[in-house]
DNA sequence: ACAACTGTACGACGAGGATCGAACACTGAT
DNA sequence: ATCAGTGTTCGATCCTCGTCGTACAGTTGT
């Protein structure tokens, strides 16, 4: 029963702290491409988007490693859904581990 | 005459604007030695330090290096006092293009 | 069962960057 | 003038990382 609930609770309430040291999260956000990624999913925020969605220059193996660098830095999350893994930009929990570092790298029309 | 009052002037009110990509200001501050000499720079922010007093485990000419990729990303500005090469850390300049990004990367203990 | 689609794993390749030693230019003191 | 100290420049080396093609696993349809 409340399986909704729970799952939701799961979602918003649970969230496990960002561990990663500053490199990691730097070398992370160093790159275009991922940039690209997180400013896409910082505007719906929700489990909208999968992989394949993103509009990116490089081929799927590609995408597939800029995805595994983003979620060990800590920067998303990903859950499977059929076919299709979706994403989520761990927004709160990664401005809890290194405050205005995310805005002040996404948040700007380019670059 | 007032050639101290010029320079001071050009010093204290005539910032030149930092107008480096973002992906220049990362790769800069994507590296330990460079974040350590930033974080020392901080500390004091006048002209007290020259390129060799920082503690630093890398050779004159990688340290030289350094230093070149940092002036280049607008992130410090350099003068000649005799010998030695004073530094300065652009913290106004560099918080205006990019707002909480320094705070976000150098004000912390260690990482 | 078969085909189409989504994403990952693996190996290989190339570019870029961090590092060093050595040589050089410049300043300051002896 | 000579020497010591500071910092830059130049190759060379090494190694990480972004990229790709291919092969593979899992899912969804027909």
């Amino acid at each position: 029963m409340a399986s909704a609930e729970t799952a939701r609770a799961r979602t918003l309430t649970h969230v496990d702290p960002v561990e990663v040291s500053l490199q990691v999260a730097l070398d992370a956000l160093a790159d275009p491409v991922r940039r690209s990624i997180l400013r896409d999913l910082a505007a719906h925020d929700d489990w909208t988007r999968a992989c394949g969605t993103f509009d990116l220059p490089v081929t799927k193996a590609t995408r597939s490693h800029h995805f595994s660098i983003l979620r060990a830095a800590g920067l998303i999350e990903q859950r499977d859904e059929g076919a299709r893994r979706l994403n989520r930009l761990r927004r709160p929990e990664f401005d809890a581990a290194f405050p205005g570092l995310l805005a002040a790298t996404i948040d700007r029309q380019a670059d």
